[in-house]
Order: C-alpha cells, then structure tokens, then sequence
DNA sequence: AACATTAGTTATATGCTATAACTTATGTGA
DNA sequence: TCACATAAGTTATAGCATATAACTAATGTT
C-alpha cells in the first residue's frame, strides 16, 4: 500500500470512528458530516472525497457492523468448537446478546428500522447479513448430521407451503445444508431476537427484573426444544 | 366544543394525517413539518400554533398508534371472546401480526428505535405502552385462572432472581394477576415480537417462502407450550 | 522540473427546525 | 355594537444540515 492510500485509510477509519461515536452520544440520527469534519479539523466538504455521501457512510457502518457481530459469533463457535453441542451453542447465543448491549448502535444499524433518510443498499449489505447467520448455523450442522441429533419434534407436522428459501451466498457456503436446519435455526434466532430487541430499546422495561437470566433460562429452553 | 375548537381539532389531525402520509411514503425520518405547512397551504412556523415542535407531533403520533394496536387486539379479543381460549388467544395474535404489516410506520414508531433525534418522552409513552399488553394478559388469566389450565412446564425450574415487575399501572389495571401469568405472557410475547419484527423490517428476506404460515406455525406452536 | 492526481479550501444552493415580531381574523364582555 | 383579548396566521431570520461547484495547495510520478 503506498503512502497516500495509508494515510488515506487512517483518514477513513477516524471517520467511521467518529461516526459511531457521535451516534453513540445522539442516536442513529444524530451523524453529522459538518460536525465529524470540523472535529477533525477540517472543514465540511473535504469529507466528501472520502464519502460520496451521508448514506455512503452509513453503508460503510451498516457493513462493518455485521461483520463485527459475525467476527464475535464466529471466534466464540471456534473457541468453544470443541464443547460439547449445547455448550457451544449457548455460549454463542449469550455472545449475540452480549454483542447487542456491548455496541447498541451497531446493533441498531443492523437490525433497526431503517435510519433517518437513509434509503439502504440491499446490494452491498444483503451478503454480509447471512455471515451473522452462518456460525449458528454451522453448530446446528454439527448437532444435526454429524452428531445425529434427532430432529424436534416440532418439524414433523409442518404445512407443505412453508419451505427455507436459501439464499445464493448461503448456498454457497454449504451446500449440503439441510432446509430442516435452516428452519431450526430461523425458529431459534427469531425466539432470540425478539428477547433482545426488546430489552435494547427498553420497550420491556419494568416487566422483567433480570433480563440476563431470563434471556439464559429462554435459551435453555430453546434448546431442549431443539433436542441439544 | 366551541367552534373554534373544532375546527382547530381538525387541523390537528390533517397535520398527524399528513404527517403519517408523509413518514409512509419516506420512512419515519422524512418528516418534516415545513414540507405538511406548505402541503396544507400554510406557512411553516403556523405549525407550532399546533405542535410545540417535532418531537412533540412525533410523541402524538406514538400515543395514537400505540391506542390503535391496543383497540384493535381488544376488538378482536372481544370479538373472539365467546370462544375456547385458544382460539381466542390465536386470533388476537394474529390481529397482532396483521396490524403491524398494515401499519408499517406505526409499528415502527412503537418498537423500532428511538426516531431521529426523537428523544423520547417515555412519561407520556409509557403508561400506554401496557394497553397493549393488557388484551393478551386478559387471555392468559382467563385460561389459568378461570380455566384453571395448568401452568406451562417451563415455569417449573425458574432461578428465583427471575422475578417479574409489574408496572404500577398494570398493577391498577388487574390487582389480581399472577406473576406467572404475566411472565407466560412475557415469553409470548417476545416470541412472536422477533417474528414481526423481522418480517417487516425486511431482514430475513429471503429465508421464509410464506411467513404468514410459518407466522401461523410458531403461533400453534407457542399455545401449545402454554397448555392451550 | 512539468504534470497529474489527490486533498483540501471557500462560496453557495437548498432544506430543515425553531424563534421573534408583526398582522389579521375571530370570538367575547361591557 | 364596539372595544378588547385571544387565536391563527404571516414574514424575517438564526442556525445547522447535506451537497455541489469552483478554486487552490499539497503530494507523487514521470
């Protein structure tokens, strides 16, 4: 890399890392181009020869953020690979709800409605999105077809018409994936996620004392569910 | 109501109306009160005769779509009352379902994340936030209560720092209610949240063929556990 | 040393929220 | 009925945002 492009990314990345923390301090909506400039001490327009736009930059956070949270799954599934399948998973799970509080705002940029204005580009962040579902998935493989897991007991009446639409990339990165697992791991995942939306924006409040432990007892029960 | 009143009441609500039109159109961010001035033939600032500011008109609008969801699950919950509980029960869910996907935007404004430099002002928010919950409580007491279901099995081994809080108002609203039904009511209701959420802010796109099954599904599923 | 590229600058258009100061319409009490 | 108060609107303006245009200074390259 040559000199210029180093300092270049160095300029890039003190952006970004404003971005968030301006975010941080005023919510998703509160990303100034001018303010972030003038913090670093230059003035408003020169952002813009690093990005072509307010929403160029969000893009760029939207796709750094997943691939955080897809970086955190994945270093926790490999550090417990070789725990047994429900150990492995939970921690996992307690990871993905641990990421969620430890970094909101990209939590937010993820999953959260769509921010101020910023009309997404499916393009670039759709591909990155399967990533933050891929080690869950892998896990269920293990328990599934390596282990021989037998299947829940609530796949067994399902209608004909719901079928797991697997997405090319995810396809791409295994094609021996079964549509049984896929659809555990959907039914999983949403369970979870609603747990943790909830408790993030604080719509839950008053109602639970202990949002840890209950969020450790739901996934307990997720996973004798799942036969783990 | 005098006359003038009236006619005042009426703006009022051409401006939330357009308001919604608006955030409809350009999601929850694009709202922009000297754009509904002009649309409605007036000047800009005439709007604070009737809105003391954004956040306040953004704050109405919240407190009508929370009153909204709330009387629609009543309504059916109402509707459905005369019948076996979990029909009842199945019904308001997907009264639920229903409601947000023909009401993205104040779904939104309910659960997503806080708006666009919206600072929320949870003393007027909060207490109707419960309405919401209150139908599907009613159903669950009514199941366990005069019904006299049996528990779920779920709630056999729960740690005893799980503990739920009632809010003072729900509290007033049923001095009766057991924790525990409250708490089944909770696992429910953070269940189907995920769902929802999911499916309307377009994030697993691509993963369900026909959510409105696999929505029906997880219901059937859920009820089950709840011994209904 | 000449040139091209990159990175910055200032000036400006446009749109937003919000306040201030002023004007006109509407309703009410003496 | 008329004077007055209140309500509802107006324009002007401050301040901040995104974004573009046009220009200049710095940095590499040939």
């Amino acid at each position: 890399m040559t000199r210029r492009a180093k300092f270049r990314q160095i300029t890039i990345d003190e952006i970004k890392s404003l971005a968030r923390l301006q975010m941080a301090e005023g919510g998703t909506a509160s990303l100034s181009l001018n303010a972030i400039a003038k913090h670093m001490g230059m003035s408003g327009p020169a952002l813009y020869r690093y990005f072509e736009s307010r929403d160029a930059l969000i893009t760029a956070l939207i796709v750094e953020a997943y691939e955080a949270l897809a970086n955190a799954l994945e270093e926790t599934a490999a550090r417990f690979a070789d725990q047994p399948v429900r150990d492995c998973l939970r921690q996992v799970l307690l990871t993905y709800r641990r990421w969620a509080l430890d970094h909101p705002i990209d939590f937010q940029l993820i999953f959260g409605n769509p921010i101020p204005g910023y009309q997404g580009e499916e393009k670039i962040t759709a591909p990155t999105a399967g990533k933050v579902f891929a080690p869950i998935l892998k896990i269920l493989q293990r328990a599934y077809q390596q282990e021989n897991r037998p299947y829940p007991s609530f796949l067994e009446n399902l209608p004909p018409q719901l079928q797991v639409r697997l997405s090319h990339s995810m396809r791409e990165f295994q094609p021996s994936l079964p549509e049984k697992v896929v659809y555990i791991g959907i039914v999983g995942w949403y369970h979870i996620h609603g747990m943790i939306m909830l408790e993030l924006f604080n719509h839950i409040q008053p109602l639970i004392s202990d949002p840890a432990t209950f969020y450790s007892n739901e996934i307990e029960r997720l996973m004798d569910q799942m036969n783990l």
